[in-house]
DNA sequence: CCTTCGTTTCGATTACCATCGATATGATGG
DNA sequence: CCATCATATCGATGGTAATCGAAACGAAGG
């Protein structure tokens, strides 16, 4: 035992957690990637408005104010978030409206330890 | 009660969890440069082979042949990851020896939700 | 001291990324 | 259809980051 090969049925993790044993080169990669959509102030701050909307919902619209940014850079940055499955996007009307994905969340917290 | 304003003193935690609110600039800031730090592939393997280390820490001269880059672009990473906190540099000898500092990746943890 | 060897710093190169204005897309409502 | 408005894509630009070879630094050991 412990020789048995990853892949976690209930949340599926994308990686074994960085304090269990060496990552190898594919696992590191996709952990990275995760972890890039992450480290950015405005995507973390996107993040963070989404998750603590209380309808657990966000119009796109009203971000641009929010953050001081341009509507495209939020578009950009909302895309690499629901690129990352960090985020998932739902298009009603002529508006767009997102949601957290807290298991991928969670994913990425499992992979940074126990 | 809830407008109390941060600085939990035993962990020292960088920023309130993401899903608590909306993370102001600064927070977003301070969180981003540490995520920075850990969202690359390389510095995610030098996080994990000291993690998994036995003893607890490694020796710098392992690391070029353990990850297939040149010296210097190994001493580079792991200053990245020394001045972020997550690993601590004693000089031994010729030789230097990074160890873990699992609060700091504690704290990643918790900053990025409950 | 001078040499050796591990490590860091320097300089250059290349690639990626955040950002914006302008333009295109796509859905709605008359 | 046509006009409008929200969002996405394009193209350009400035900045940052990964990587390496070469050179500098620094500790040991004669």
């Amino acid at each position: 035992m412990l020789a048995m090969k990853r892949r976690i049925p209930l949340v599926e993790l994308c990686c074994p957690p960085l304090t269990d044993g060496r990552l190898d080169e594919d696992d590191a990669t996709e952990l990275a990637a995760v972890l890039k959509a992450l480290a950015d102030p405005v995507r973390l701050r996107l993040v963070s408005i989404v998750a603590a909307a209380p309808t657990g919902e966000v119009c796109a619209c009203d971000l641009p104010a929010l953050l001081d940014r341009s509507q495209p850079t939020i578009s950009h940055h909302l895309s690499l978030l629901v690129d990352a499955r960090l985020l998932e996007r739902e298009q009603r009307g002529k508006w767009a409206w997102f949601r957290l994905r807290p298991e991928r969340l969670a994913e990425v917290r499992a992979a940074l330890g126990a």
